[in-house]
DNA sequence: AATTAAATTTCGCCT
DNA sequence: AGGCGAAGTTTAATT
């Protein structure tokens, strides 16, 4: 872990090449320009920037401002680095992909080599309870003609997600998953659709909603003669935002 | 511009302050968690992680592996940070987009709040050249049916960039430009397209090829009786890297 | 590996 | 400011 401030252009690049050797992750700050060919073409003239250079290889160059890279490679790059006159001249390569791109620092503000570790899991989602009440508030995102009932009193099996009919009167069951559904949410479907069967005339039909299924859960639904409905997690967000701002609007 | 290399989270949120308050970049690595909470919901345990703030109030969360940030917000959020118990909280709010984020970091190994200046240009292109070669490469780019002729020998107008005929035999003048046409481009391509129809008795059109056109040139041209091709830059480059591994390949 | 579809797509141009 | 379409799109899923 190195971290030096204004440092020449020597003792910057001292660093570079530790971190490029040793796979660790590269932060210069200064004056650069850059060049990129491959699928296009361009230049970027002088200006202070931000360049950051991962351990899987992948260049990022960002502006003062601006959500996205002005210039940018993709993982798996080869770099060389070297003293050029009185400029750091860095070449990002990707062999693979025929990229290729050179960034010129000047003047360097700032430069670091940093051992990061990141363990740490992402998950992207929406809770179970977003999900039922994007689609209480927009029955048709789980079917056309979808009508829920009685979801304040929970009914005797307990544990039923939404309860409805369908545009022929025929109940429905849904049991919801806020990520990949897999076999135990299939069974536990079955589970209260053959309980609600027993108790009914009507034609029960079970729907498993979720952003996604499993390839074993889906041949178990199928088979056991249920549905799969996939569910866009961003569609109940953008559904639920708009409820509360219609919720809003009807106080005005 | 203030850099300070493993500070204590005291020592950090001086410089947040006046990173955000100054309307300057902030830089700040160590281990963090992140929420977000939008158009989805997402949540990121903790890890050593790049925070980038810019000037304009954008956020890039960065891992040390992949292009693309974990976790972003875009130019415009407003910021409170704050020390918690033994933890330094961030929270971005982009209240146009209702999009909310925070993080959470524990431990930190490095924090700048950095002033920059780019007046750079950015300019993403083909050579001229580059289009030409990608045409004659492949000419249903430019029209299905156009065939190019004698682009070696310079005819005397001397200067046009491709001519061929058209799938009815008639005369067609190209004036390629690798940036935005303007009237200058339409009236160049006027004057070769009349050189020509005093010596042809053939039809002639003229094409003006460029990635896009200034609305001025566009009525002027079309005024003219002359069009307009929108060349795709990313296309040509496509085209041209195909027909150099064609090349390569016929070697083989 | 190649193709297709979705993305917290982002970004620019036009109305 | 909102809507449409392209992007050095990226990324994940599927064939």
């Amino acid at each position: 872990m190195r971290i030096i401030t204004t440092p020449t252009l020597k003792e910057a690049i001292s660093v570079v090449h530790d971190a490029l050797n040793q796979k660790k992750v590269l932060i210069l700050v200064g004056k650069c320009t850059v060049q990129y060919k491959g699928r296009a073409r361009s230049t970027l003239s002088l200006g202070d920037r931000i360049l950051i250079i991962k351990r899987d290889g992948a260049v990022l160059v960002h502006r003062p401002t601006g959500y996205a890279p002005v210039n940018y490679q993709r993982s798996g790059c080869i770099f060389y680095a070297k003293l050029e006159e009185d400029r750091l001249k860095i070449e990002a390569i990707d062999q693979k992909h025929k990229e290729y791109m050179k960034i010129f620092f000047s003047e360097i503000t700032l430069v670091a080599c940093l051992d990061l570790r990141d363990p740490g899991e992402f998950a992207l989602y929406a809770t179970e309870e977003d999900i039922r009440r994007a689609i209480l508030a927009n029955p048709e995102m789980l079917e056309e003609g979808f009508k829920p009932i009685s979801i304040e009193k929970e009914v005797e099996p307990g544990f039923i997600d939404i309860c409805g009919l369908d545009k022929n009167d025929n109940l429905v069951i849904v049991e919801l998953k806020r990520k990949k559904a897999d076999k135990t949410a299939v069974t536990q479907l079955a589970k209260y659709v053959n309980d609600i069967k027993k108790r009914s005339r009507r034609v029960v039909r079970g729907i498993l909603a979720a952003p996604s299924i499993t390839k074993d859960a889906h041949i178990l639904l199928i088979s056991l003669g249920l549905e799969f409905k996939k569910i866009n997690i961003k569609a109940c967000m953008e559904s639920l935002r708009k409820t509360e701002e219609r919720k809003i609007t009807e106080y005005l």
